[in-house]
Formats: structure tokens, C-alpha cells, sequence
DNA sequence: GAAAACTTACTGACAAGCCGGTAACCTTTT
DNA sequence: AAAAGGTTACCGGCTTGTCAGTAAGTTTTC
């Protein structure tokens, strides 16, 4: 018989605890990276020193992971959605994430800042976000299939691209707005390019980038 | 008179040398970042100490900062291209960068990298992304401007946030190109999403996220 | 229901390692 | 010989993680 692990619960404030060391660490990370944001910078922002944190998580890999997934609760949380939204519900569902993110710097500038990093090697979060990369473009090439579905159509072979066109868009321009706010509206831009890249999916038109060549097509 | 700069001239080889240098900084900085990236991780690929880097770039911060031009002249060396371009060929010239990107990785997972660090406290490099981004998206506008001149049509108020939107495109598919080379073509989908959102400028679709609600428009 | 037995939630001190930068000194060009 | 290119040696600082110890809480036992 194995020997029957009689763990005793945590206290009861511990979650609230753990909870508002999750914040800080997402604002440190936010605004240091985590890389540059250490255990003490955390730390103190919720008035311990850093073996309480670490008392808490583990390690600071540990931690990273959790203030990932923090972020997908509280994603969820916020915009009160209950399902994942389907068809053409999902970009809408995208372009309000983007509007609503625009009142969340702190969060989008740990997400921006954690993405880039993770592509070096080695890094804590890398699988974290392949993985979520990967996922999301398939729930587009899923919602671009439904609504080619309801209107009789095959899906176009470019539901892919514009699907990971689409991610890369609300990504990159998060780091804009992050460097330059007052020039760029988050919400407003997302939703532009959204809705540029969903229209050439459902609507093709011929590329504008081609020469003409022939000037029959003027106007 | 001001002391005139009697600057001793450097050997012939150590042009060369700087560049070597940088090379490896490019890369190291690409593969583990700029913060974790270290001096000694550089020297030693090109084989000396760090001290001796400090000894041609002075500080850390400006060896990051010579990098990060020696970029730029890197890719108007590698496109062959001696003028910026202009109107329809700006777009061409991001289509043909990103294309040949796709045979870089370093570099870009340098550039990535750092542009999504700077958005951090009082970072080194964030001067040089803010401007960087202010004069694309500035000559992406009047490339769109000279475009619709040339059709002799107004320029859309959407120029300046389709000029945003096809940078981040292009950054933001650096980012999931790099986490799952197999998986997205950085050249095809950047040129994919790049005609969408310039055919959403020189003509305009209606919104595909808006209800139809009358169901006239169908096929 | 109160004392005993045990956990949790920390603190403070410290180990080990790495990093950037400086200073002093050698060596090769010019 | 004067200066550039580079090395060795070293310092101060900072970081993560470990560990022993303590106060406060929880559970068990009588």
C-alpha cells in the first residue's frame, strides 16, 4: 500500500494570496520582462521577500507558467463568455478581446513582451505558446469552415493563412500601441485588419500588388 | 574652436572584425535575447573575451544598438535596393522582405526579440523601435497616398491604420514563424495578409462582422 | 474542549554563480 | 615609439534557490 498522503488544506486567505502575488507578478513581468523582473521585485510589491514566493510557487518557471494561465481565467472572466464562440462569432469575439484589451495594458504588455521571449531557446513558456498559437489558428480554420458551410461553399485554401494572419495582427499591433499609444488605437486598428483579411477569405479580389499590364481595369 | 576629433585610424582588419562581431551579437541575442545574452556568449564565437568586445563597442547598450542598424543596412544590402521604394512598390518591397526574411532566422529572431523587449521599462533599444515604426507606418501612408493620386481618387482615412496593420502582420507571423517553422510560411501568408489589407484600402468591402440582417446580399 | 501533534506561511541569512565594467598590462601594426 | 587590439585579473552587484527556524493555524487525540 502506498502511503496514503494525509495533506492537510491550505488556509483559507492563501488563495487570496496567491492570487495577488499572480497580479504582481504580471505587472513585473509586464513591465521588466521576465527575464529583467526578478522574485524580489515581486516580492516586495505584495510586502513579503522572495523565498515567500518562491514558499508559494516553487520556482520562478513555475510562477511564469501560472501567470499564464492566470491570464486565460481572467481572459474569460472579463468578457463573461461562457462557450467559444463559433462561425463568424469567433472574429467578432476577437475584435472585442482587441477593443477590451485596450483598457488592460498591463496584461497585454506581459503577454506581448512573454510571446517574443518565449521564441528563444529553452525558454519556460515556448511550449505554452506554440501550443496556443497552433490551437487558435485551428479554431479559425474552423469558424472560416462553418461560415463557408452556411453559405454553400468550400472553404478557400487561404482560411489558414488568414487565420495566422489574423493572431499576427491583433500580436503586432499590441506592441505598437504598447510603444506609442496615443498614435495608435488598439480596438479600432485590430478591428480594420480583421475585417480586411476576413473579407479577402470570403470575397477574393485579385491581388492588388500585380502589375495590370493591361489598363483595361482602370477605375 | 571646438577640439577637432583627432580619431586615430583603426587597422584594416578591424572593420571586418566589428562586423564579425556583430554577426555573432545578431545571433546570440536572437537565440537567447539581449538579456540573456551575454558578452561572453559573443566572444567566445568569435574567439576572444568580452572585454575585448567592450574594448570595440564600449558598453553592452551600444553594442545592441549597432545591431540593430547594422540590420537595416544588412537588408537594403541583401534586396539590392538602392532607393526607398514608392506607391505600389513599397507594398512589393515588404512582400519581397518578407520572402527573404524566411531565409534569415537570425536576424529575425533578433529583431522580434528585441522589439517586443523594448516595450519595457526604459529599455534601450525602445527609442529606436518607436521611431522605426512611427517612419514605416508614415511611408506606408504616403504610399497609399501616391497610389490613390495616381487614381485620382482621395486618399481613405484607413490608410494610417492599414499602414499599422501591415507591420504588425509582419511582425506578429515573425513570432509564429519562428515558434513552428513547419507550420507557417512566413513569405506566402505575410503576402497573403498584406494584399488583403491593401485591397481593403483601394476598395473597400462592407464589413463582413456586421449583420446582414437582410438576407439580399447572399451569393 | 483543551492540549498535543503536526502544517503552513513565512523570514533572514547565505551559497553559488554569473554579469557587466574597469584597470593594468602585453603584443602587434603602422 | 605610439597607438590599436586584445588579454588577464578582478570587483561589486544582483539573482535564484536552499535551509533552518519561528509564529500562527489546523487537526487529532484524549
Amino acid at each position: 500500500m502506498a502511503t496514503a498522503k494525509k495533506q492537510t488544506r491550505s488556509r483559507p486567505e492563501t488563495i487570496a494570496r496567491r492570487r495577488e502575488i499572480l497580479r504582481a507578478a504580471t505587472d513585473i513581468f509586464g513591465s521588466k520582462g521576465s527575464v529583467n523582473g526578478t522574485l524580489t521585485d515581486i516580492a516586495e510589491q505584495v510586502g513579503m521577500t522572495h523565498a515567500g514566493i518562491l514558499h508559494h510557487f516553487g520556482s520562478k518557471d513555475q510562477l511564469l507558467m501560472e501567470v499564464l494561465t492566470y491570464r486565460d481565467e481572467s481572459d474569460v472572466d472579463h468578457l463573461e463568455e461562457k462557450h467559444i464562440p463559433t462561425g463568424i462569432e469567433f472574429f467578432r469575439h476577437l475584435v472585442r478581446t482587441a477593443f477590451s484589451n485596450a483598457h488592460r495594458a498591463g496584461l497585454v504588455q506581459a503577454y506581448a513582451v512573454l510571446s517574443a521571449e518565449s521564441v528563444t531557446d529553452d525558454h519556460a513558456a515556448r511550449d505554452y505558446f506554440e501550443d496556443r498559437y497552433r490551437t487558435l489558428r485551428q479554431e479559425a480554420v474552423e469558424a472560416f469552415t462553418q461560415i463557408c458551410a452556411e453559405r454553400g461553399v468550400a472553404t478557400p485554401e487561404t482560411a489558414y493563412r488568414a487565420g495566422a494572419g489574423i493572431l499576427a495582427v491583433m500580436d503586432g499591433l499590441q506592441v505598437q500601441w504598447l510603444l506609442d499609444p496615443t498614435n495608435i488605437e488598439l480596438g479600432e486598428t485590430s478591428e480594420f485588419a480583421i475585417e480586411a483579411i476576413v473579407s479577402a477569405v470570403l470575397s477574393p479580389q485579385p491581388s492588388p500588388l500585380r502589375e495590370p499590364a493591361l489598363d483595361a481595369v482602370a477605375d
